[in-house]
DNA sequence: CCGTTTTATCGTATATTTACGATTAACGAT
DNA sequence: ATCGTTAATCGTAAATATACGATAAAACGG
């Protein structure tokens, strides 16, 4: 079998996907894991928190919420800073807050051409 | 090399991990492709689209869409009623607003220990 | 300088996602 | 009955995501 490549047919926003839909969609897909909520929730409850103290609080490894964190760290959901020998965390309230407004943007879309 | 089975240390939300962390998450990752974003944004948009409407405007095959909305009626966020041949989609807008919500909650969450 | 603590990264296995062409199924019209 | 149209599904390739243990890196305390 000739090994095929696979090349979406245009190079992604080739009209028809707007950059808002971008945008959105990396928002949402960082929140679309269980764990990230909950890290970002926990984060949010108390405003911060050091890398271990969320690890032991989720039924995860170490590494995997490093993992986790580092997602959410791409998207901006989460800042981290270096102290001492830990990271101090928090979230970014203003991104989940870009979220939720463009998902209050999209709603809104009721009824447009 | 003996193939060691990876298993979650604890079967998902084992505390720390919560309900409300899960529906956000599943809605959020059905959300979290650009694609489908731009979908539900044309259902919005029209209030309802044959499938073959949305195929014609998405740079992607027909197969890759109807899988998309495959995921989008799964999470909730899309009705399908069929008409004659075709198939005649429209947005859950419910769910949306559902979603925003849960982010919404989630951003409450602020200061909450 | 050495050990401890803390976090990131590497290597790896497996699962899921994404994309497509090809085929099938379901319907209306002829 | 057969044909054309429409959409779902199958099969499959490639990419990405998820999880873990092991190891490296950074910082502090002694």
């Amino acid at each position: 079998m000739t090994t095929t490549k696979r090349i979406p047919l245009i190079p992604a926003r080739g009209r028809g996907i707007g950059k808002e839909d971008e945008e959105l969609a990396r928002l949402a897909k960082a929140l679309g894991h269980p764990a990230r909520v909950a890290i970002v929730r926990l984060l949010l409850a108390r405003g911060e928190c050091v890398c271990g103290g969320i690890v032991d609080r989720l039924p995860l490894a170490q590494a995997t919420v490093s993992q986790h964190l580092k997602v959410l760290k791409e998207a901006g959901l989460v800042e981290g800073e270096i102290d001492g020998p830990r990271v101090c965390y928090c979230a970014a309230p203003e991104a989940v807050e870009r979220l939720s407004h463009l998902i209050q943007a999209l709603i809104e879309t009721k009824g447009r051409t």
